[in-house]
DNA sequence: TTTGACTTGTCAATATTTGTCTAATGTAAG
DNA sequence: CTTACATTAGACAAATATTGACAAGTCAAA
């Protein structure tokens, strides 16, 4: 489940439109609608206001987002599970310092 | 060790100039010099570019490259592992379809 | 002090991302 | 069928970010 579908189905479980959620965040319906089918990426700052608009925990749907964006990037590599080895020893390196 | 440390190390193994390398890959000594010391990223036809400069194994070094742009993306957020096994979860699941 | 290797800062050119507007589509009610 | 409203698609300008080059700088060895 991706970022987008994540927030629509908690949207629509609080039967909310994308124009009062859109409007909370100061943004154009239209935008939020991409968000929500994944033609366009949320930036950080929107988001922290989906959480907030939607009343979840902003960290946990920040962590979701960022997944998010690393799926993304990998989507179109050949070698992910190979890529994300690398990813973790490099991370386990870096938090021994 | 980052993907610039990498390939400063394979360089400087062979005893090569920034200069040598670069002009091969047709850019500039300083940028090269610069994503040695992972003050810019290479782009991916860089990467592709120092593959064959440096006589590495293309898909290795790309994986090592991608590698290294999660990393820089993840460094500053506070839940990694969190992070990972979220995008582990939604690598699994994609790859079943 | 000259030379050569490397680094740094800056800047214009390019490319990408962003948000909005308008028009289109879908849909349920009257 | 029309209307009304929610959502989506496409196109665009504006805002941001990335890129590569140049010039000037540091540094070390000769």
């Amino acid at each position: 489940m991706t970022f987008g579908e994540y927030i629509r189905e908690i949207r629509e479980e609080k039967q909310l439109l994308l124009r009062e959620v859109a409007s909370q965040m100061n943004i154009d319906t239209a935008l939020l609608s991409k968000i929500e089918r994944g033609t366009r990426m949320a930036r950080k700052e929107q988001a922290e206001a989906l959480a907030k608009v939607l009343k979840q925990n902003k960290n946990e749907l920040l962590q979701f987002w960022m997944a998010d964006k690393i799926v993304f990037m990998l989507k179109e590599e050949k070698n992910i599970t190979e890529i994300l080895k690398i990813v973790e020893q490099k991370i386990n390196r870096l938090s021994k310092k």
